[in-house]
DNA sequence: TAGGGTCCTGAAAACGTTTACACTAAAAAC
DNA sequence: GTTTTTAGTGTAAACGTTTTCAGGACCCTA
């Protein structure tokens, strides 16, 4: 029926129609209580014919605004399913919020990362979410300090005290080696990431952990590390099946290593899991599709994206509230790659 | 050295530091000849020392700027890996420019669609990146008639004639069948995704295409619709399977399809390629890892991202240009789950 | 009738830009 | 020596909000 007029409604144009002011019409919408029933009505029905909504950048730039916040996410690799899921839970609660996410993705550059944090911050984002680069990021360090709603997932910061929300590294490295041991296998691998970041060495603690605990040797040669990507994996997997004695069992420290390594296994033509045993950080929804289906420690990244953003709109509320920690437990999924000793399940 | 200022530098601060108007500022900001070059050295300098940097909101308030744009992308399922090259396409183009990138995913909820649409609206975006919901997205339309720059990726519009960037979906479908085909496969099935969507509909047409051309019967037993998503691929798989005479090969519509298709077939223990080859449109960066892995159907989603934005640019600078309708070719990955015959290969 | 509430509303400043316009001083033209 | 041009700069309005402040209308009390 209406849906032709030139210029959207402002709070002048509605003003005009209800015969009244604009300072009154902003009132109506924000609830104000003091402003007469009927008076209310006739601006309201003034909203309603001018298909009125409000100048979200208007409001912005005249003070962050209570409701309908604009939320930044900087993320180092949009291209790994887990932080998918991280948007996904963000944006739900963002969606039931209305508030709108702007999203960075710097593919692991830091001039990227510094490049978005500036566009954000120019931009009078109300907070950001952000998985740091590594545990010294200076770019987001700089945010914290000059008083921005920040909250980090997946690593924090050394010289900051910041909200975090992360899995459980250790622990959910130590069940997958746990795992592979209870299997009753000995020799066991691990294919590590990026050693700049703090994951990675989390990751490592927790396979060592575990063979502590069921006294197995800890053996150099079985732990390999460079980065965090595909040909990594690749690469070291056939270090690893080159050696004289290769090992029974692998353990990835993330999708991307676990996806290279087992297209080198392909490609040897090694079995699994009855050649070599594989479990891998991080869960896809597709590992089950995988065949054998994969091993895999699950991160609750829609979890993790929920609570982030939960933290940051009360960060945003009391910037001077203690900050948090929150580690949400990872999940062993269990499933063909990793083989079966008699006697479990 | 720097960093601690408490507010950040505006347009003032900088002026009163270099002793000029805000608007010589504002000239040397924008490179504009009239000013002297002295001033202007001052100014650059005051800028620097002041850490100076533009508010958007500012700027997009008075008038919507031209460079350091800001995009609203709306999509329907952020889950799918397609999305995600299509998000990096842009994303790249985006960092070049200075652009930042708001992001709506709505998940197949017109409702969350439309909320979006608003939301980046009075966020006052440049332009809009849409994937319609459906081919009558009334949404849609209406901001096209609201003559915001709009590009629309995967499907058009019935009623509205607007840049259009997609995959040729027909030639693909076409392309995937017939090397079935020519493996000598003859009894082939189609699980088809959501009939509501134009999409669907040309990706039947090449499976029909292709089986009229080698002059195959095209059996409406085996095209088998329902929704896009991996239940159907389930169940649909489980319907064919359970034909008196199941098919010798799938071609299935989607990814999401795709996967529930595995899923039945694995379950069933019944062996690709051996008795029953598959093919899916949509490839995976991780459909090599599959075992066997899976010849499919890729679309460059990156390009289609690039080429997207690419014209939403233009669209921006010059609203008159007529639409553009931009078809990219797809790409059949043949990988090893629809076997070989003899003499191919 | 004067004084003091209470209730409701409007005027105006502010947020940080861009830009049309006015202005000054010096240079050029006559 | 006056007038006109030109170069360089500043003033102020505008974008659409929120919010402080002031003030008008009304009612109550003395």
């Amino acid at each position: 029926m209406s849906s032709s007029q030139k210029q959207p409604a402002s709070l002048k144009s509605v003003a005009k129609m209800a015969g009244v002011s604009i300072a009154t019409v902003s009132r109506v919408l924000n609830g104000d209580p003091v402003v007469k029933p009927e008076t209310k009505l006739a601006v309201e029905k003034a909203i309603k014919t001018a298909g009125y909504h409000p100048n979200r950048v208007a409001q912005r730039l005249r003070s962050s605004y209570k409701s309908g916040r604009l939320i930044g996410l900087v993320i180092p690799d949009i291209r790994n399913p887990y932080y998918i899921d991280v948007i996904r839970g963000i944006e739900e609660s963002a969606y039931t919020n209305g508030s709108a996410v702007l999203i960075g993705n710097f593919s692991q550059d830091p001039d990227k990362e510094k490049m978005y944090i500036n566009i954000l911050k120019s931009e009078s984002v109300d907070g950001f979410i952000i998985a740091p680069h590594h545990g010294h990021d200076k770019y987001v360090e700089d945010l914290i300090e000059q008083h921005h709603a920040v909250v980090c997932i997946d690593r924090g910061l050394a010289n900051c005290s910041t909200d975090i929300v992360k899995s459980d590294n250790e622990r959910g490295a130590f069940n997958a080696v746990e795992h592979l041991i209870k299997l009753g296998h000995k020799r066991i691998a691990h294919i590590s990431g990026n050693l700049s970041i703090p994951t990675t060495h989390e990751r490592i603690a927790g396979y060592v952990a575990a063979l502590r605990k069921y006294n197995l040797p800890v053996d150099d040669t079985l732990i390999r590390g460079r980065a965090s990507d595909f040909q990594s994996g690749i690469d070291l997997t056939a270090e690893l099946l080159d050696l004289p004695e290769p090992p029974e069992a692998i353990f990835t420290a993330n999708n991307l290593l676990t996806l290279g390594s087992l297209e080198k296994i392909h490609e040897r033509g090694v079995k699994i899991p009855d050649e070599i045993a594989i479990v891998g950080f991080d869960d896809m929804y597709w590992a089950a599709s995988l065949n054998p289906a994969l091993t895999a420690v699950r991160q609750h990244g829609f979890e993790i994206g929920k609570r982030a953003i939960e933290l940051l709109y009360q960060r945003i509320e009391d910037p001077a509230r203690p900050a948090a920690n929150v580690i949400i437990n990872t999940e062993l999924m269990v499933r063909r790659s990793c083989g079966f000793k008699p006697g479990t399940l």
